[in-house]
DNA sequence: GCCAACGTTGGC
DNA sequence: GCCAACGTTGGC
């Protein structure tokens, strides 16, 4: 099993939208970067957790914990003209870009920002998020930083 | 709004 | 294959 982070902007897409999806599920589309297509494609599984970083927001910051509920298949949103995240280079009979389903697990009890991440620098040593010029949406996160960051959760932030 | 960092594009 | 120009990301 493997760990991850997926970034999203809470104004296109939020934690609380996912969860007022029926089921609680939601295609992962748009991703347009090869790096992080290729690691949906090769290593992520259903059941992988992911934790659900919003971006470009207010405190930006891990919102809370998802799964991986279907493995990557065709992105067809590239497929299609009129669409934000067309690309005419893909199309149905060969497709360039992929997405997986996620579906909701649960809220934090408190958003995890990037800032007190970035307390943690050196128990997170490694962390892609916290890697300078980092712009990848989707990540792998290591075992044991992913148990770091949700022991933080019930840690009550001094400061 | 600014701007650093990064990926992609395309001329050569 | 090189690399300048350009677009995007995303924190601040």
């Amino acid at each position: 099993m493997n760990f991850w982070l997926m970034k999203t902007e809470p104004g296109a897409f939020s934690l609380d939208d996912l969860i007022s999806r029926p089921g609680q599920i939601e295609p992962w589309d748009g991703v347009r970067n090869y790096q992080a297509r290729n690691m949906m494609r090769d290593q992520m599984k259903v059941g992988d957790p992911v934790f659900f970083y919003h971006s470009n927001c207010e405190i930006p910051g891990i919102a809370g914990i998802v799964r991986i509920a279907r493995e990557a298949y065709p992105d067809h949103t590239a497929f299609d003209p009129v669409h934000k995240h067309y690309d005419p280079g893909s199309s149905p009979e060969n497709p360039r870009w992929l997405m997986v389903d996620v579906q909701f697990v649960r809220r934090l009890q408190r958003i995890i920002s990037l800032a007190e991440l970035k307390t943690h620098a050196s128990a997170l040593d490694g962390f892609a998020l916290l890697r300078k010029g980092n712009r990848l949406s989707v990540m792998a996160v290591d075992a044991r930083h992913w148990a770091f960051i949700e022991a933080l959760e019930t840690i009550t932030q001094r400061g």
